[in-house]
DNA sequence: GCGACAG
DNA sequence: ATCTTGTCGC
């Protein structure tokens, strides 16, 4: 199947059995010996039609930035609840390609399998370029919250629940090619002054950019 | 029909 | 996401 393929959509109907398809191949494991040391952060902020698209790449040994991307889109489909893949997930796929580092590991700002069909974006994202993906929303869609866990309708763990200090929480969920495990420890080791740094730096980036698209 | 609803 | 002022707190 073509990516174009995963993201274009004639009905409510077929988007949602394509994401019932996809959903049975989003693999939530890591992969043998996985030591990510690339993490790239992506976000999109919004100007009407206009969409600008950030992503950075964080060095988790040498602790800084290696490498930073941006793109002014337009955005196709307008925004429908539990089928945020479909509007972001090209913009995502496109700013992705523009880097020249292949990160281990991406951090996309929205569920992954804590989904009513257990594919968020961030699993949409993943399958499109079949590589470790987490996703990290700043609210629930999907699931209730029982301790640290998001327990869906017939009690299994599909997500965590991560509190920072200034009160906020985080959800944390599978987007493709990682544990759960894995996915909320590395979160919680990127997460500097209540962020997940490079979800942080690419959303400053793309809200900058919206202000002015020269840089 | 009613309420919920990532970004 | 975005629309928006002042305001509380470190």
């Amino acid at each position: 199947m073509k990516i174009d393929e995963l993201f274009r959509f004639q009905s409510i109907a077929q988007a949602t059995s394509l994401q019932r398809d996809m959903a049975s191949k989003v693999v939530p494991v890591d992969n043998s010996g996985f030591k990510p040391r690339l993490m790239c952060g992506m976000d999109v902020a919004y100007d009407g039609e206009s969409a600008f698209v950030a992503a950075v790449v964080w060095d988790a040994e040498q602790k800084r930035f290696v490498e930073k991307a941006s793109a002014e889109e337009t955005a196709n489909q307008k925004y429908i609840p539990s089928f945020l893949g479909f509007r972001e997930g090209p913009l995502l796929v496109s700013i992705a390609r523009k880097l020249r580092l292949t990160p281990d590991v991406f951090f996309v700002d929205g569920q992954g399998v804590a989904h009513p069909r257990r594919f968020g974006l961030a699993s949409h994202f993943g399958l499109a370029v079949e590589k470790p993906t987490v996703g990290v929303a700043k609210s629930l869609l999907y699931g209730k919250p029982q301790k640290e866990s998001i327990v869906d309708p017939d009690g299994r763990d599909i997500g965590r629940i991560i509190s920072v200090d200034n009160g906020k929480k985080f959800y944390v969920s599978v987007g493709h090619r990682i544990s759960l495990e894995t996915a909320v420890r590395l979160t919680e080791d990127c997460t500097v002054n209540s962020h997940p740094l490079p979800l942080r730096q690419a959303h400053l980036d793309s809200v900058r950019m919206k202000g002015s698209p020269d840089l």
